[in-house]
DNA sequence: ACCAGGCTGCGACTAAAGTCACTGGCACAC
DNA sequence: GTGTGCCAGTGACTTTAGTCGCAGCCTGGT
């Protein structure tokens, strides 16, 4: 955990800023705020007006859209060294979706004008957000395929196979991971409802594609998954 | 139409670049290239890798995704002074989408490092480039907010009401305007197939709401379609 | 005039998605 | 222990989305 005296070079090892000279570091720090988020905890809701740049030091976040029927659809999650909100600190407008904290985590701050005033005498860094800023807009066109061409079931295959691929480890029965969280948690990343997720990993299972075991999850067949996502509808 | 000499009035004149002196547009307009594309001409295909950015001076682009199952899902259309590909230029990856002229076109063209390198001269050009993307982003996510949350029906008022509102005329009838394209090209705005457009239209005129004759739409109850986008799923 | 091809409107059907209601399991607090 | 509350599984059902096939229409070309 960054003491006031290392924020600069907890700074410069992230993405955002690294390349920058530690006198420009150390500028920057003095600008940055410490703020902790326990679990659960919003920083901000859509719409409200943007006060600056989150970056995540320790933690997890969740920027997601909610709806009026209570549904939600996860668009990112950010774990450290991630940033939240790089955007509406450039073109004036509010916030256009939610995040909160999915654990307890520590944030950097730094204020919209700020931030602007470092970019216009650092044009490398403005260059560097707008490459995180792409990759963002990269996940969130995936999003829109996924719910656009793709069942429920496509898309948790989809979302199976990349923690299989981030966090799975071999075994002789396959390939094991857990889920991240609950089965409500999965389906709003997948834009649907709690059944759905519980019925299609049933139904994986019974197909023979899967082992379920409360979050734990054993890959049996994976060119059997991977078929899944390249059949039509 | 610009002609050569001109590119750099022209350049001055749109929202990316506007505020930069004669000098610095003789500059950029020097690197500039110029292309025409004819309707339905494809200017990339997703995947693509990235060669610089593209400027609207006539004509209207569709930025798009196409499933293997011969489905589409419109991101955006941009018309004169709108630019394309603004983000791969700088994160060094591929074109996320395909992008094809809705209409006859003529495009500016200014390639990745041309582009990189004025930025870094001229940081106030890197944050309005970022204003652009924020604005891109905040409609992708609006996209993702209704293919999540809203049924075809929603969808489909919501284009309606859009129109309505940017190109409707009142009349004694209600606000009058013209499909853009055919049900097909809307269906794919919407992320639905044709024959979804075509009923549900038809269902709204039963209803009362619209009316509808060939590519021309009556709005004759606006608070009935409010309240179709606020009822629940 | 006539034909070809794209656009539109249906009807009938299938398949997904989502809703509702309920069950049982497990963990934690008291 | 014994509630209390969250979580997972499931059956029965409704609604929405999407598919297929076809017929009518208009347009532009020959």
């Amino acid at each position: 955990m960054p003491e006031p005296a290392n924020v600069a070079s907890a700074l410069g090892a992230l993405p955002l800023f690294s390349g920058l000279s530690p006198d420009e570091l150390r500028l920057l720090a003095a600008h940055a705020v410490r703020k902790r988020f326990a679990q659960g905890e919003l920083l901000f809701s859509e719409g409200d007006p943007c006060r600056g740049l989150h970056i995540i030091a320790t933690g997890k976040l969740r920027i997601f859209k909610s709806s009026s029927s209570g549904r939600e659809q996860v668009l990112a999650v950010e774990g450290p060294g991630g940033s939240v909100a790089e955007l509406p600190v450039f073109d004036g407008g509010s916030y256009p979706a939610s995040v909160s904290a999915v654990e307890d985590s520590q944030i950097l701050f730094i204020s919209r004008d700020e931030l602007r005033r470092f970019c216009l005498d650092h044009p490398e860094v403005a260059l560097k957000i707008l490459a995180v800023v792409g990759a963002r807009l990269r996940r969130l066109v995936g999003i829109i395929e996924e719910l656009s061409f793709a069942t429920v079931r496509q898309r948790l295959v989809a979302a199976l196979l990349r923690l299989a691929q981030n966090e799975g480890t071999r075994t002789p029965q396959g390939i094991e991971f857990q889920l991240p969280g609950t089965h409500q948690d999965l389906a709003h990343q997948l834009g649907t409802v709690r059944e759905l997720v519980s019925r299609n990993l049933m139904r994986l299972q019974a197909e023979g594609l899967l082992h379920v075991e409360a979050r734990s999850i054993v890959v049996r067949d994976m060119p059997g998954l991977t078929a899944i996502l390249e059949s039509n509808p």
